[in-house]
DNA sequence: GGTGATATGTTGTCATCAGCTACATATGCC
DNA sequence: GGCATATGTAGCTGATGACAACATATCACC
């Protein structure tokens, strides 16, 4: 809140100042009304300035996904420890907890240049999902089960916030609930079969 | 292709042409690219035309929307007699076949009033799912199971897409391999328990 | 303490877009 | 033939992304 107060010619650190405003407009209004214009406002400065910090509309959002995707390898890590079923809820709390953010995060708007940071944070999250399944083979078993499990989530985390899974289940309780029911039909095994 | 060598001062049928070229716009450049005067132009007809039929450009993309899941579903149908497995391949055909309208039609941009219909739309996808498994208790068991399974292969296709799962794997056979031995370590069970 | 290079922020400008309003033309019904 | 309605057109407004020229602060160096 120190912007529209700012003394001085300089802002101090404009570019975490904009990620931050970004994360806030992002939050409150979807991707499409998060522009450059709108983030320099917030921040206090010229409709010019944030060019001095990102190339691009692209580039901001980039940041403020990669920041995403940080969080939540850092939410899935905390809760590696308590199990496989903890780190599901964690990644579902995340995604229905930011939900714009997260689908920032996966949006295929992602440039080329964009994407390659992208997916090395992503890995994090495939590592912890491939770490919590327990009695498979070998390190392969184990990153394709944790590929599974990663796509299963992301898929349920998708149609919860489409509303496709029911109007209510979106948030709360009730998606709660949803998803519990779901994993628990799914099983992972080493031996490959005809399964659909 | 009647666009530029239309005679009457009336199109005819704008309204399908729209939605025609749309999805030729969509496909080649990506959501952004879909501006409702560039369809006009491709259409042939004044920057304003459209707004005749369309009240607005998410109108425009909530028809093209519609469009991909009577596509995607008339497809899940027509491999559902051959079993499962067949039924996954062909989602999975489908969204890797048409990435851009794929992406578009679980675009969260979604406004409530196109979601309505989206919703009733997709239902056919997670009935096609839930007949496609066999073995399980009663209907609500299988429509878990058939939410578990749209979910896994949605992700899929959206970490396939995203490129996430390796550069390669977005299209062609390295995709294919990777969802076969992926799809193989799941299984659905009855008997909810802790699986994760 | 002075001086200049560099980073950072500002003003001004342009092209493009979504969406709106007023107007023109075609079509069908009487 | 004449009129109502559906449909297409031209022009406008406000917002945005992107860029260029300019202004100011900061820091290194002497």
């Amino acid at each position: 809140m120190a912007t529209s107060s700012r003394q001085s010619y300089h802002h101090g650190d404009l570019r975490a100042e904009l990620v931050r405003v970004a994360g806030e407009v992002l939050d409150q209004g979807g991707q499409a009304t998060l522009t450059l214009r709108e983030a320099a406002r917030r921040a206090g400065v010229s409709h010019s300035a944030p060019y001095r910090h990102f190339a691009d509309r692209e580039a901001l959002l980039a940041e403020v996904s990669a920041q995403g995707f940080a969080q939540l390898g850092a939410a899935l890590r905390q809760a590696a420890p308590a199990g496989g079923v903890e780190v599901a809820r964690a990644y579902l709390r995340f995604a229905l907890g930011h939900p714009r953010r997260y689908r920032l995060m996966y949006a295929d708007e992602n440039s080329l240049a964009r994407r390659a940071g992208l997916v090395d944070l992503a890995q994090v999250v495939l590592r912890v999902f491939a770490e919590s399944i327990p009695g498979l083979g070998g390190a392969e078993q184990a990153r394709r089960a944790g590929t599974a499990a990663w796509a299963l989530l992301h898929g349920l985390a998708e149609l919860l916030l489409d509303g496709f899974l029911g109007p209510l289940a979106a948030d709360g309780a009730d998606a709660e609930r949803l998803v519990r029911e779901v994993v628990g039909m799914v099983r992972f095994a080493a031996r490959p079969a005809a399964a659909a």
